[in-house]
RNA sequence: GGGUGGUUAGCUCAGUUGGGAGAGCACCAGCCUUACAAGCUGGGGGUCACUGGUUCGAACCCAGUACCACCCA
C-alpha cells in the first residue's frame, strides 16, 4: 500500500507517524536492494552484538553510514548497505546460561553441548533481532535481503577455510601460551575485553635469602624483592636485577632459595628490572606475567604454572620448558599449605607465613591498575594454557604497506599513526576461546594428541590418510569472534565461492567504526582479507570519536549517563527513565545517586525529537575523528529545524497546490529573489557535495540548515510573498515565483535526503507534481548538481543590496523603539546609478519587507531632522521628527564613528608600513587602501549627519 | 615514562593554502506580522590557554609551558 500524505501537512511537524510509515514502506517496496546497474558502491556495517541494543555510538555511525549510502544511492550507482551481526560468543552463552539457570535452574553442563546450543539457536531466533529492529526505526537503508549473522552456515565455510589455510601454510599453531584468563567463565579472552582499572592497591617487600652463605655488598644474606601478587612467589623462576646495578653485580650467577617452597632460583641481570624502583630486585614468575614470561625467555627459564583454571593454587605445580614440552628437572612440589586455596585466600595466607618467617620486610600502599574481565567482572589471570595462534608477523607486513601505499586511507589521518604503532609490535593473535558457542575449531586429535585440520573428521581421515584404527576426537574449542568478523567484507559476499556479488561490491568503499576498534577489528580484517582476496576489505576508514554525556563522561550504566537514542526520537517520560536508568545495576547502591541526577538533569523526562532531528545533530556534531560531547540542546535546535522546513513547506503548497506553477515550461518572469535564491541553490549544492565527499558532516549539515532557514525561509520565502499578493501581478511573474518556490524547495528536499530521509520524502510526495517531478520515492530521486550557469552574480549582489536597505531600515526600528508594524516613510540619499537601478527594480521588496509607508530619493528641498544609517555610500534616513529622541540620535552615531575610527587607525596604521606596502601581495594592499576610503567617508557622513541634527 | 588529540562567546562547537573573529543554544529588549511562539525582529558578549619565535601581518606556522582527554608501557 502506497502511503498517502495527509490532506494538508499539521501545523506542528509530528514525526513519529511520519517516519514509522516511510521506514515500512521503503523496506516493503526493496528500494534498498542494490539497483542492479550503474557503478557499484558498498558499506559493510561493523556488525553489531546480536545480544546488542542500540547505543548512543552506534546511532552516530549508522547514521553516517546510511548518509553516505543514501547519497551514493541518489546519485544511481549500485549501491550496497549490508547488515548484519555478529555471534559474540561470551556475551551469547552467558546470556542463554543465565536464563536456562533462572528458567530451568539447569547449567549448560546439565544440558550438554548439543542440547546448549539448541538452546542458543532458539534464543537467536526470539530474540536476536532487537538491535535489527532498532536501526530500522533509524532509518538505516541497509539491505535487509542480505542481513547476515557470523554464525550463518555459508559464513561458517568462510571460516573454516581460512583457518585450514592458515593452519596448512603453517600460519596457524598451537602451543602453550599466556593468555588473558577468566577464572570465572573459563576461557581466554582477548585484550579488548579486558577493562583496566585503577584502584589502591598494596606492594609488599619480601627478603628472599641468598643460597650459599652469599651476601649482598651491604651484608645482608638476602634479596628484597616487592610483589603486589604475592601468591605468585610460588612459581618463581629467578630474580631479575638490572645489569647496570652496581649493588648486585656480584651476585648475577648466584642463587636464592625461594622461602616457602624450597627451590634454588638464579639471580639474573635484565634490563627489565628497574634501578630506581624498590629495591631494584625483581621477582621473576614466566607462568603467571606477560612481562615475566618475556624475561623468563630471554634466560631460558621454566615456566612454572602454580595455578588451576579456577585461578587457585594447584596440589602440584605445572611445569614446563618454553617450548611447552613437560620439564621433569624441577620439582613440582608445593606446600601443603596453600593447596586448593583461592588466589587470594593464598595471598593472605602467603603474607601471613612470610612475615611468621620474618621475611616480610614491608607492606607499601600503592596506586597500581588491575585487569578486569569485562563479562565476568573478575580479575583476569595471566594462564599458561594450550591455545591456538595466528602467527601475525607475515600477514602484517602486507597490511602495514597497503595503508602506506594509501590503498587504504584512514580518515582523519592520524589514525594511520596509531595504525601503524601497533601493527609494528604486533603480537601472535590467540584466537581460542574455551566456549561453547562460536565456530568450532576444526581440529581433531587421535589418541597421543596429533593434530589433523580439515572441514570435518570424514575430510581429515582422506586428507591424512587415517584408518579406521585411529579414534578422533574433535578439538573442543571455539574460535575468537574477532576471528570471524575479520572476514566480515568478503564472508558475508559468498567467499571462498567466486560470486557475482564478491566481484560487484569487494573491496567495499568505506568503513566506518570507531577508533577503539582499530586494531583489534579494523587491522584484523586488513591482514586476513589481503591475504585470502589479495584486495583490501575497504578503501577507506572514517574513524568516529566517542559520545559522551554534556559533561564529557563517557556514558555508562554504572554513572547512570546513558542516553538511549529512541528514547530521544520518541520521547520517555521520568518514571521510566528513571526505571531504565536504576534497573540492573551491577552496584544497586548506586541507584539514588543516579535518580537524583537524573531528577536534575530530566525533570519531565526527555521529549520526542524524531528520527531526523536526532540523525542530523548526530551529523552536524561530526567533527573530524573528535569526540562529541552530547548536547540536548542541539538536538532541540535542529528539531525546531526540522519543524522549520516542515512549515516552510506548508506555506510553498498554500500558495502552489492548484495554481499554475508552470510545469509545462510555460513563459515565465523571474524576479531578483527568484535568480538570486536559485544561485545560492547552487552553490549550496556544490558545497553540501564537497563536503560529503570530504567525510565532513558538520559542514554539510551547516551549510544545508544555512541555506534552508536563513536564505530559503528568512529571506526567500518572505520576498515572495509581495509578488504572490500583489493584485496586478502579471501571470509570468507568478508563474515565474511559483514555480522557483516549488523547484528549490524540492532541490532542497533531495539535497537534504541523506541526512534527513523522512521529513524530506513526507514533503516530497507533496511537491514532486507541483514541480513536474516524477518518480515513487526520493530515495531514488537524482542527486541535486549544481548548475554554474545558473549562479547569478548580478543578482546576488543586487540581493545583498536589497538586504542591506531592508536591514538599515529594521535597525533603525529598533534602536529607536517603533513599533515593529508601523508603517515608515524612507528618504534615500547619496544614491549612485547604481543604487537607484537597484532602488527601481526592487521598490516592492523593500516597501514590503521594510514596511515602509514611501520611499523617496532625496530631492532639492533636503533632509528634515532623520535618523541615518549608510548602505556602502548611499545614506537611508528615517525622517522622523517628532519621534527621534535627538539626543540619543547623536550618542548612537557617536558610538558607530568611535568604532569606524577605531577601523580606519588600524587600516591606516598598516599602510603606513612600508614593509607592509612593499612585501605583502598587491590585491591585499590594495583591498586595505578601499577598506580606509570606505571608511574615512562613511565616517565623514556620520559626522555631517551628526551636524545636522545637532543645527535643528 | 612514550605517543596522539584538544584548549576560540556563559554552554556545545566551526574557522581548509597566514590578510577584516563565526554558528547553534543560552542571555537582554520588542513583537500572537494570514508557513512556523519548536516562531519573528533587533541587540549585548571573546587578550582565540600561556610564553617566546618566524613573518609586513599569526586563532592558524615553529619551539616551549600549563591544563584536559585518550592510547601505549
Amino acid at each position: 500500500m502506497t502511503s498517502k500524505p495527509e490532506a494538508s501537512l499539521d501545523k506542528t511537524y509530528q514525526p513519529a507517524d511520519i517516519e514509522k510509515r516511510w521506514a515500512k514502506e521503503w523496506e516493503e517496496k526493496g528500494y534498498f536492494r542494490p539497483r542492479g546497474e550503474g557503478a557499484p558502491y558498498s558499506i559493510m556495517i561493523p556488525p553489531p552484538n546480536v545480544t546488542g541494543s542500540l547505543h548512543m555510538g552506534h546511532a552516530f555511525q549508522d547514521s553516517i553510514m546510511d548518509t553516505l549510502t543514501r547519497w551514493q544511492r541518489m546519485q544511481q550507482k549500485n549501491t550496497l548497505w549490508q547488515v548484519g551481526t555478529d555471534h559474540a560468543g561470551i556475551a551469547t552463552q552467558m546470556l542463554v546460561e543465565r536464563k536456562l539457570a533462572a528458567e530451568e535452574g539447569k547449567s549448560r553442563h546439565d544440558l550438554g553441548r548439543e542440547n546448549f546450543l539448541e538452546k542458543v539457536w532458539e534464543w537467536k531466533e526470539q530474540s536476536g533481532g532487537t538491535i535489527t529492529r532498532q536501526l530500522r526505526r533509524l532509518g538505516a537503508s541497509v539491505d535487509w535481503d542480505r542481513e547476515r549473522f557470523t554464525m550463518d552456515s555459508g559464513f561458517y565455510k568462510a571460516v573454516q577455510e581460512v583457518f585450514i589455510r592458515l593452519y596448512d601454510e603453517g600460519l596457524i599453531y598451537r602451543g602453550k601460551r599466556l593468555v588473558n584468563w577468566d577464572p570465572k567463565l573459563h576461557t581466554a579472552i582477548s585484550d579488548l575485553e579486558v577493562e583496566n582499572k585503577d584502584q589502591k592497591g598494596k606492594f609488599w617487600h619480601f627478603r628472599y635469602p641468598l643460597a650459599d652463605g652469599v651476601k649482598t655488598p651491604e651484608g645482608k644474606d638476602y634479596l628484597v624483592v616487592a610483589t603486589t601478587r604475592p601468591e605468585t612467589l610460588l612459581g618463581d623462576t629467578c630474580v631479575a636485577v638490572n645489569p647496570k646495578d652496581e649493588r648486585y653485580a656480584s651476585l648475577v650467577g648466584k642463587d636464592i632459595i625461594l622461602p616457602l617452597v624450597g627451590r634454588r632460583i638464579p639471580v639474573v641481570a635484565d634490563d627489565h628490572a628497574d634501578m630506581d624502583k624498590g629495591s631494584g630486585c625483581v621477582k621473576i614468575t614466566p607462568a603467571h606475567d606477560f612481562n615475566d614470561y618475556q624475561v623468563g625467555k630471554r634466560h631460558n627459564q621454566p615456566l612454572i604454572n602454580v595455578m588451576t583454571i579456577d585461578a587457585a593454587i594447584r596440589d602440584q605445580a605445572e611445569v614446563y620448558n618454553l617450548d611447552g614440552t613437560p620439564n621433569e628437572a624441577i620439582d613440582p612440589t608445593l606446600p601443603e599449605l596453600f593447596k586448593g586455596l583461592d588466589r587470594f585466600e593464598a595471598r593472605k595466607k602467603l603474607v601471613a607465613e612470610m612475615e611468621a618467617l620474618g621475611l616480610l620486610e614491608d607492606i607499601e600502599e600503592i596506586n597500581n591498575t588491575l585487569p578486569y574481565g569485562d563479562r565476568s567482572g573478575v580479575v583476569i589471570e595471566p594462564l599458561l594454557t594450550d591455545q591456538w595462534f595466528v602467527k601475525i608477523a607475515p600477514l602484517a607486513e602486507p597490511a602495514i604497506q597497503a595503508v602506506e601505499k594509501g590503498e587504504i586511507e584512514f580518515v582523519p589521518k592520524q589514525y594511520e599513526n596509531m595504525y601503524f604503532a601497533w601493527m609494528r609490535d604486533i603480537q601472535d593473535w590467540c584466537i581460542s576461546r574455551q566456549l561453547w558457542w562460536g565456530h568450532r575449531i576444526p581440529a581433531w586429535y587421535d589418541e597421543v594428541g596429533n593434530i589433523y585440520v580439515g572441514q570435518s573428521e570424514e575430510a581429515v581421515r582422506q586428507k591424512y590418510n587415517l584408518g579406521t584404527e585411529v579414534s578422533l576426537e574433535q578439538d573442543t574449542d571455539v574460535l575468537d569472534t574477532w576471528f570471524s568478523s575479520g572476514l566480515w567484507t568478503f564472508g558475508t559476499l559468498g567467499w571462498p565461492e567466486e560470486t557475482e556479488e564478491l566481484k560487484t561490491f569487494h573491496p567495499t568503499d568505506v568503513l566506518v567504526t570507531g577508533f577503539d576498534i582499530i586494531f583489534f577489528w579494523v587491522a584484523r580484517m586488513i591482514m586476513l582479507t589481503l591475504k585470502f582476496t589479495d584486495q583490501v576489505p575497504f578503501k577507506t576508514v572514517y574513524v568516529t570519536g566517542l559520545i559522551r554525556d554534556d559533561n564529557g563522561q563517557k556514558m555508562s550504566k554504572s554513572k547512570g549517563n546513558v542516553l538511549d537514542p529512541l528514547d530521544m526520537i520518541d520521547g520517555i517520560d521520568l518514571e521510566n527513565l528513571l526505571q531504565k536508568r536504576t534497573s540492573g545495576l551491577m552496584q544497586p547502591q548506586l541507584a539514588d545517586k543516579i535518580a537524583k541526577q537524573t531528577k536534575k538533569a530530566f525533570p519531565e523526562g526527555i521529549g520526542a525529537h524524531g528520527t531526523d532531528a536526532l540523525r542530523f545533530t548526530l551529523l552536524a556534531m561530526a567533527t573530524t575523528g573528535r569526540d562529541i560531547n552530547w548536547d540536548m540542546k542541539r538536538l532541540e535546535g535542529y528539531r525546531n529545524f526540522c519543524n522549520k522546513l516542515w512549515n516552510a513547506a506548508r506555506y510553498v503548497l498554500s500558495n502552489t497546490e492548484g495554481e499554475d506553477c508552470g510545469v509545462q515550461g510555460e513563459p515565465v518572469e523571474l524576479t531578483l529573489a527568484d535568480r538570486w535564491i536559485i544561485s545560492r541553490l547552487q552553490q549550496t549544492e556544490a558545497e553540501v557535495t564537497r563536503h560529503l565527499g570530504n567525510y565532513r558532516f558538520d559542514l554539510a549539515a551547516n551549510a544545508f540548515y544555512e541555506f534552508v532557514w536563513n536564505d530559503y525561509c528568512d529571506w526567500y520565502l518572505e520576498l515572495s510573498k509581495p509578488v504572490l499578493w500583489k493584485e496586478d501581478a502579471h501571470p509570468e511573474e507568478l508563474r515565474g515565483t511559483r514555480r522557483t518556490l516549488v523547484r528549490v524547495l524540492e532541490a532542497i528536499l533531495r539535497l537534504g535526503h541523506p541526512m534527513i530521509p523522512f521529513i524530506t520524502e513526507e514533503i516530497w510526495q507533496r511537491v514532486k507534481p507541483l514541480a513536474g517531478v516524477e518518480g515513487d520515492s526520493l530515495m531514488l530521486a537524482e542527486w541535486p548538481e549544481a548548475a554554474k550557469d545558473q549562479i547569478d552574480d548580478q543578482a546576488i549582489a543586487d540581493l545583498e543590496w536589497v538586504k542591506g536597505v531592508i536591514l538599515a531600515v529594521r535597525n533603525l526600528r529598533a534602536e529607536m523603539n517603533l513599533p515593529p508594524g508601523k508603517l515608515l516613510p524612507l528618504l534615500l540619499d547619496k544614491a549612485s546609478p547604481e543604487d537607484q537601478r537597484r532602488l527601481q527594480e526592487n521598490r516592492i521588496f523593500l516597501q514590503k519587507l521594510a514596511k515602509l509607508e514611501n520611499l523617496q530619493l532625496v530631492g532639492e528641498e533636503g533632509l528634515p531632522m532623520t535618523a541615518m544609517q549608510l548602505v556602502g555610500q548611499m545614506e537611508v534616513h528615517l525622517p522622523l521628527a517628532g519621534l527621534i529622541d535627538k539626543e540619543a540620535e547623536i550618542a548612537r552615531l557617536d558610538k558607530e564613528i568611535e568604532r569606524l575610527q577605531k577601523d580606519m587607525q588600524r587600516t591606516a596604521g598598516k599602510l603606513k608600513n612600508e614593509s607592509f606596502i612593499s612585501k605583502a601581495p598587491a590585491a591585499v594592499v590594495e583591498k586595505e587602501k578601499a577598506k580606509l576610503a570606505d571608511a574615512e567617508a562613511a565616517c565623514e557622513q556620520l559626522k555631517k549627519q551628526q551636524q545636522e541634527l545637532q543645527k535643528l
